[in-house]
DNA sequence: CGAGGTCTTGACCTCCCTCAAGCCTTGTGG
DNA sequence: CCACAAGGCTTGAGGGAGGTCAAGACCTCG
């Protein structure tokens, strides 16, 4: 088997990667873009299923997505399992660690994947020559941290329908900003693992499914969805409180 | 009126402050710490009612309460709200627009508070020379992050009293922590804002009081509360998940 | 081709929401 | 300092959204 591309061309990774404007939206110089390439170990590969870290694993690393999907879980007390999040190509895994000794949440492939791993030391101290590095897992994590309060209006306010609507709605408009299509999808995770998301059970996520369904809303095969009426489903969510 | 202390001493604030442990919890010497004197602004009064800062506001500053107690709030498309959190001495607010550009929330005072203010572009260019406080934000808020990942399985998977229990237990750790008592507390916040945070409605919370009272957990009155059987509160806890 | 996981649908039931009425607390102005 | 208003709290009755249990269909992957 032949290498068709030198070494270092290999190495150059987020300059040449479609999703640094995703990863890394940050006006990097070139010679700043190698010493990060220096640092990031590219496309590891995990297998559907498996774990990328569990919680209580040492934190060391942050973790971007590069293809594939992943969930991330809590574990309550008794061992039932909240879906904290799905994540997709150019979104990182692992800030809820970032700072801390271990991770909190563990996070499960849901198809296989590869991802790129970004050492946290090391980056910690490329931060030094690169001062917007520093700014930007700043933004990140307090994207994250609004990105959980809306999942918190969503839980506390929201009935099943609005609920689903937002999840669909906010999965197309992810999926379309990656230029796949915005209006029909493949669902990577279980009836199950959205009702955990959602907080509802997975005969309410299905019957919701088949109600959508029968308004035209969408149309669901197994995990196969199309979106058919965008504005009706945005519709849902405009009253979107309980009362 | 006379002045008690020199200016210089007063100015000395967060070397002389109780709440330093719960702020900064970081091996600072003496001159790092007087370095973060000379630009935080300390003591800034907020008069109940009053908002500390609304969704939208430009983000300048990181607040630590130093008294008293907040709510945050984010506001749902059609006005509605959902309470995020609640905050009280020792803790920061602001970590959600950390890196940002706007505030994501609103924080509101719940009775007379004292806040300090921490201007970031300050603490930005301060970090280049004590390095454990980039180190230290980015501890604070993956604690947020968990914090908020908690909530969402609180809101994703409990029933109402284990909801009410939860929340009990997680302000009276917290006061307790402060060297308040753990277990007969004050309540700043009104049951509706309570039920907002939990995803209930203000009959239940009220409902959901009555009944802890009634089987001996706890007793009510008004917002007046004592805790009577805390391992009973802990055992509601232990079969969090709805299924 | 068969087994196990996943999904759908129905019937029933429960928890919590809704609406309503009245009481209590707090703050304000006379 | 008292009276009253307005907001906050409690409690009851009734109903509905979604949970629970169950049965069967449908994938999908070894």
């Amino acid at each position: 088997m032949t290498t068709l591309f030198p070494a270092h061309e290999l190495k150059n990774i987020c300059a040449g990667c479609s999703l640094r404007e995703l990863c890394l939206p940050i006006g990097l110089e070139h010679d700043e873009l190698s010493q990060l390439d220096q640092i990031i170990k590219q496309r590891i590969p995990v297998k559907r299923g498996e774990a990328l870290f569990r919680t209580d694993d040492p934190f060391r690393s942050l973790y971007a997505v590069r293809t594939g999907f992943f969930k991330t879980v809590v574990l309550s007390e008794d061992g039932r399992e909240q879906v904290t999040g799905f994540h997709m190509s150019g979104e990182l895994i692992g800030l809820d660690a970032l700072g801390g000794e271990r991770h909190a949440c563990t996070a499960i492939a849901l198809e296989d994947c590869e991802v790129c791993e970004l050492p946290f030391e090391q980056l910690e101290s490329l931060s030094k020559d690169i001062p917007a590095l520093t700014r930007h897992f700043y933004k990140l994590m307090s994207r994250e941290i609004v990105r959980d309060q809306g999942v918190m209006l969503l839980l506390g306010n929201m009935r099943a329908e609005e609920r689903l609507a937002a999840f669909l709605l906010n999965l197309s408009q992810r999926l379309g900003a990656r230029g796949f299509s915005s209006s029909g999808f493949h669902l990577r995770m279980t009836r199950e693992e959205i009702g955990s998301f959602l907080g509802m059970k997975l005969e309410t996520v299905s019957r919701t499914f088949s109600k959508f369904q029968t308004d035209g809303l969408i149309a669901v095969q197994g995990k196969q969805i199309t979106l058919r009426d965008l504005p009706a489903l945005k519709q849902l969510l405009s009253g979107c409180a309980r009362n």
